[in-house]
DNA sequence: ATTTGGTTTGACCGTCTGGTTAAATATTTT
DNA sequence: AAAATATTTAACCAGACGGTCAAACCAAAT
């Protein structure tokens, strides 16, 4: 019992350092007193600070990856799924605040190790991208591509998380309650725009007339 | 003329480590390697990494944030701006592949520091507001708030540059032209997709009928 | 009560890192 | 050319950091 307590405990301080300083800026001085713990025992659960940001990592990104992936796979209209990818992402970086710099900055420090834990992580190009294609032949939204579509969503969504300093201080004067409910309104803005963009008939359109 | 050469030299290699790495991952050895000369040297130009560091930030930095207001201040319809802003990120990013990891990580990494840069860079969120409205009083556009519309504009032109090796690998097969080829096609498809989403009528409008 | 096996701790080690210093080497000034 | 100033270098230092280890502690089994 006390053993589960203490991986838990150290767990969690190591989610919230890690996340919040990335591997580089970590201590596992830090770690260790956040846990309420020796610096000893920190390597007597997890031999390394490598191993424990190990744990950390597939944690992190087994959180975010398999989503997009398992919400397209459910039967709803496309733009509803959108509506379900911006809501369940605004949701997990909300509850995550450091989350989206933590991805951007994992990504791009170790970009092999990176590429091969998504492998084995069941994204699938092609059907993310028939998912989009039978809205298209049913007429319901304009053409697209996938690797077009899911970046845009995705990136209007993390955008305000990743740059909070920056967008809180010029649009909100620095208050954070006020930024929070704008956070929270962009389940709808960020669907609406999205939904306005894929539904209208492009300018230069010769169909329907 | 020695002298400034040094100077230059360091800075380059400053830069190109500080933005790969960020401060807590550059190491000043790896600088002085790249740079070509002796470790002391950097602190005989530079006294710390600290002061090092700051002037790529201020640079950094520099190079971004003025360019909205700069190019929103010009005399154009709101679509060219964004077309111009779409197209502007893109070259500089192009130019700097890991700016964008860089700049969140830093904004995160000392808010304060940061806000304290965001007072004296001149950037007026009222006037990038009214730029919005007077476009939409003119009906040319949807009314939307200038702190979701370049956002949105921002978040969908930085994501693929920062989240490269994800999206290079599910949607490319790794293939490093084809991404290069994708990320310059962005300068359109982002465009158009802000166009067709600031250009439709809502569906619930209830105007012009 | 003693053994046993897992758990926790304090003290310690080697290495890395930012930074200093004094001396050597160019460069400019007089 | 000599003095003065700026530039460059090698050697060194103190502190921080990840990691180790032997001993202490503790709970359950015998």
């Amino acid at each position: 019992m006390t053993s589960e307590t203490t991986e838990k405990k150290i767990l969690d301080a190591a989610r919230d350092v890690f996340i919040r300083k990335g591997m580089d800026g970590a201590r596992m001085q830090e770690i260790a007193d956040e846990a309420g713990i020796n610096k000893s025992l920190l390597h007597y659960y997890f031999r390394s600070k490598q191993k424990l940001f190990e744990a950390i990592f597939q944690e992190a990104f087994g959180l975010l990856i398999p989503e997009v992936m398992k919400i397209f796979k459910e039967e709803d209209s496309l733009l509803n799924k959108i509506d379900r990818v911006v809501d369940r992402y605004v949701n997990v970086f909300s509850n995550n605040p450091f989350l989206p710099q933590f991805l951007i900055g994992e990504i791009n420090r170790e970009p092999e190790k990176f590429v091969k834990f998504l492998q084995d992580s069941g994204i699938d190009p092609v059907f993310l991208q028939n998912v989009v294609d039978k809205e298209v032949e049913a007429g319901n939204i304009n053409p697209i591509k996938a690797a077009d579509l899911i970046p845009n969503m995705i990136g209007m969504v993390l955008l305000p998380f990743a740059a909070r300093p920056l967008l809180q201080t010029i649009f909100f004067h620095g208050d954070s309650e006020q930024y929070d409910e704008y956070l929270n309104e962009r389940r709808n803005t960020v669907s609406a725009f999205i939904k306005q963009a894929l539904t209208r008939k492009p300018l230069d359109s010769n169909v329907s007339r």
